[in-house]
DNA sequence: CACGAGACCTGTTCGC
DNA sequence: TGCGAACAGGTCTCGT
């Protein structure tokens, strides 16, 4: 499910809720979703920590504690959110954290609760004293002035890679996913399996503007959200490649094709993405 | 180093 | 209607 603009949703709706409330406990429902420190640790070490700040690193929820780092990372369908008054876990919730009630006078003593909620399990939560340890080997983040056309020029000149998996790789740039990398190789008009180092400077530059543009469109409509997972975004009504397979292309009307590309579903334009040209 | 396949999981949708 | 296959926003690890 989340590619940074719905973790970034997520994270800019969960701040105003979290910030200055401290953890009472937590409760861990699937042991897996724990990346690190052990179980018996995270408890003791989370409990009574205040909550500093909320974040977004790449696809990572970032919530920074009096003394830790807690980091979430919601794979294909977790879900992170408030949940108030006293019930009992969701079917698929794997880490419930309890929090101080909220000072107001009107819900005095309501029990507020952040939950981890994840149905396929792959989600992951690190809780660390240095960040570098879970975001260290992370590459740029897309939206930051670090991220330049030339940087991107230089570093896909650097390897020999098909696009599509290098865009997805988050050592190469971070907070891509399937949908957004679709809409913006069909934006810059650059077909997934075209070799990074064949991309000259005009192209780089229009990868660039097209990356920046898809991921800053999808933040603004808060997400996309397909089925039963993530809801509240609009930018699923506004994709022109992804999931359209055998639909008009926006630019062109040509019918769009998928494709697999490195076990993913691709969706191309074969009129407007070409590999030479 | 680049790339493909298999794992990790549950749920929904598709095809016969 | 039933039932298995295919597929899903991600990432890790292994083998070639």
């Amino acid at each position: 499910m989340p590619e940074l603009p719905e973790v970034e949703t997520i994270a800019r709706k969960l701040r105003p809720e979290l910030v200055g409330k401290s953890i009472i406990k937590a409760d861990l429902l699937w042991s897996r979703t724990l990346a690190t420190p052990t179980s018996t640790k995270f408890k003791r070490q989370i409990a009574g920590q205040e909550i500093k700040a909320v974040g977004r690193r790449a696809k990572y929820v970032h919530i920074q504690l009096s003394e830790y780092h807690l980091f979430v990372h919601l794979r294909m369908s977790g879900d992170l959110y408030i949940k108030k008054g006293k019930t009992a876990p969701g079917k698929h919730d794997r880490l419930i954290l309890d929090l101080t009630p909220s000072p107001s006078p009107f819900r005095r003593g309501e029990t507020t609760r952040l939950v981890f909620n994840d149905t396929r399990k792959f989600g992951r939560v690190w809780l660390v004293r240095d960040p570098e340890e879970v975001i260290g080997g992370l590459g740029p983040e897309p939206l930051s002035d670090e991220f330049t056309t030339a940087v991107l020029y230089e570093n896909l000149q650097s390897r020999h890679r098909q696009l599509k998996p290098l865009l997805l790789d988050q050592a190469f740039l971070a907070g891509m996913g399937n949908i957004y990398t679709d809409e913006a190789l069909h934006m810059a008009r650059l077909h997934p399996l075209a070799a990074s180092d064949s991309v000259n400077r005009e192209q780089a530059q229009a990868l660039w503007e097209a990356i920046r543009e898809v991921l800053k469109e999808g933040i603004r409509r808060s997400g996309a959200s397909i089925d039963w997972v993530y809801r509240g975004g609009e930018f699923q009504n506004y994709f022109r490649v992804y999931d359209r397979k055998d639909q008009p292309c926006p630019v062109c009307g040509t019918a769009i094709k998928r494709l697999v590309i490195g076990q993913r579903g691709t969706h191309v334009c074969p009129n407007c993405q070409r590999i030479r040209s």
